[in-house]
DNA sequence: CCTATAGCCTGACGGC
DNA sequence: TGCCGTCAGGCTATAG
């Protein structure tokens, strides 16, 4: 689930029902997902803090704490956040639960156990060493960095849309739902693209990412026009009818029209 | 630099 | 009904 739309949905989420309030508890119930930091520590590294801003890059998020340290968390493929006050109501798969002083829990669930949660002491150097690439919305990734950048890329365009270090936030979904409005076919070569094909894919990138946020990567509200209502049950095209098509680009399934997608070696 | 593969985990689904 | 293989919106490590 948690690309980049959906991982700031999550952010607004904390922002909006989470900051400033004590934390009481911590509770971690799966020890794999605690990178670099022993339960003990971690524990204290939280306890009697609070939440106090919040930061996204790409799919990962950074909540600061009141000590001045971040809490990140990363979603993995089944990743969510939830803010509940009764213990009762509690969500299954919870892998982090906290405890504020007001009552309420804040949960981290993960299904699947492959998300990562870890204490840091800046973001900007987890970054660097992730060797993460911009956000894929970052005010700086304007036209002619975009087409640079991509120029520079050997291999498929969407294997570049979804690679971390390249540009951090696209994954699987969303890739498919760019290339998708940008009519490029998922196996075009990411530097054999023309002047309006880049046009095309930068504003589609930005269009699609941005309408997702929106409506809160909530994927049944997602417009009709897009692929995302129609990639199971009746798969077909919502321009043209046709079915769609997959293949498999860098190791996962994608999603096209064989009707409107253009390649290009 | 790039691709393909397996592994990490769990659950849903279809076929037999 | 039960078992089995496959697949899933993630990342990492490894090999070529």
């Amino acid at each position: 689930m948690p690309e980049l739309p959906d991982v700031e949905t999550f952010r607004r989420y904390v922002d909006a029902t989470s900051l400033h309030q004590r934390i009481e508890s911590v509770d971690i119930d799966a020890p794999r997902m605690l990178r670099g930091i022993s339960g003990a520590k971690f524990r204290a590294g939280l306890e009697g803090k609070s939440f106090e801003s919040t930061l996204r890059h790409g799919k990962y998020l950074f909540i600061m704490l009141s000590s001045e340290l971040w809490l990140l968390l990363h979603f993995g493929l089944t990743g969510q956040l939830k803010y509940f006050k009764d213990k009762a109501k509690a969500p299954s798969h919870m892998r982090m639960l906290l405890r504020f002083k007001n009552g309420c829990h804040f949960a981290c669930l993960s299904q699947r156990r492959l998300g990562q949660i870890r204490l840091l002491d800046e973001p900007r150097h987890f970054i660097g060493q992730q060797h993460l690439g911009p956000d894929a919305l970052a005010p700086g990734i304007q036209l002619p960095r975009f087409k640079e950048m991509f120029r520079a890329r050997r291999g498929s365009v969407k294997s570049a849309l979804m690679d971390q270090h390249f540009l951090a936030g696209i994954g699987n979904i969303y890739s498919d739902e760019i290339l998708f409005r940008a009519r490029l076919h998922p196996r075009s070569k990411a530097n054999g693209l023309d002047g309006r094909g880049l046009t095309a894919l930068h504003r589609a990138v930005r269009h699609v990412l941005r309408v997702a946020i929106e409506r809160q990567a909530d994927p049944a509200r997602m417009p009709q026009s897009w692929m995302l209502p129609h990639r199971d049950g009746d798969g077909e095209c919502p321009r043209c009818g046709n079915e769609f098509a997959t293949t498999t680009v860098a190791g996962r399934t994608a999603y096209f029209c064989p009707r409107c997608q253009i390649y290009t070696p």
